[in-house]
DNA sequence: CAGGTGTACTGCATGTGATGGTACACTACG
DNA sequence: CGTAGTGTACCATCACATGCAGTACACCTG
């Protein structure tokens, strides 16, 4: 279900969120799908419970999953919670804090901004076309 | 010189080290330059010496300033000190932490993309032409 | 009722950021 | 020579976030 790297720098209950969030965006989870129980997730990734329900939380909180006591946690189906100013904010945040850690790496503009392209891109493959008409031969 | 935001998420140290970064990139700081004491900068931000010796020391190992002993820290000439190899995967890992940081808020990719390049290009606008032709009137 | 679910606390350990202080080696200037 | 200013290297301390461990509660289903 979810994977987690120990060298990865980001904290597990993040890697958590990341992952599940981007099951969703991608489409592997779909609204009514149920994710799995805290403590089953903590058995499977031998993590604490306090850990993953730190990280439902988070998910509770964006308005990706909503949960339902005694019944486990649900995918929701797409809202928009921040007002437009708020998201606004938080993508120039955003951008700035990614220019800031790659203006380093001394690369083309071009190149970065094709990168970046390339990956957004490669998500919305299959989410949007339960129809994929691959045009085979 | 260099601002710091108390309200900032960053780390003060990270906002020094990404705020003479920028400086060197947009051509504001030319190489030779000479970058603030770490005592001066120190008093004048009213943090602890040793925030900014840290900050500087990073610089230093990105091998964007060169110390001089004695005499203070120097803006070096552009160099390259990452393999081919270490650039790709550090840029990947940015790309998709950034695309993790940003996917929840709903934008079409077209968005974030137009988003990045407006604000890399801005950057460039002034370090590349010493003579800026503003074409006045 | 029992079992599984999310949620909320407490306590403890660890790592990082920041502060405060001290000390050392170096350079330039009188 | 001494002094002042420089970068650098320690040490101790505190605050905060993360993660672990345990416990407890409210809820739903069978």
């Amino acid at each position: 279900m979810i994977q987690i790297v120990t060298g990865d720098p980001r904290p597990i209950s993040k890697q958590i969120v990341d992952g599940i969030r981007m099951k969703i965006v991608t489409g592997e989870l779909v609204p009514g799908s149920k994710i799995p129980s805290v403590r089953g997730l903590a058995m499977q990734l031998t993590i604490n419970t306090n850990t993953v329900a730190r990280a439902y939380a988070k998910l509770t909180d964006e308005g990706l999953v909503e949960a339902r006591k005694g019944l486990g946690l649900f995918v929701c189906p797409p809202r928009q919670l921040l007002s437009d100013a708020e998201r606004e904010k938080r993508l120039g945040e955003q951008v700035d804090k990614f220019i800031n850690e790659i203006i380093g790496l001394n690369y083309p503009n071009q190149t970065i901004v094709d990168r970046l392209s390339e990956r957004l891109n490669a998500l919305n493959t299959f989410h949007n076309s339960p129809n994929n008409p691959k045009q085979a031969k």
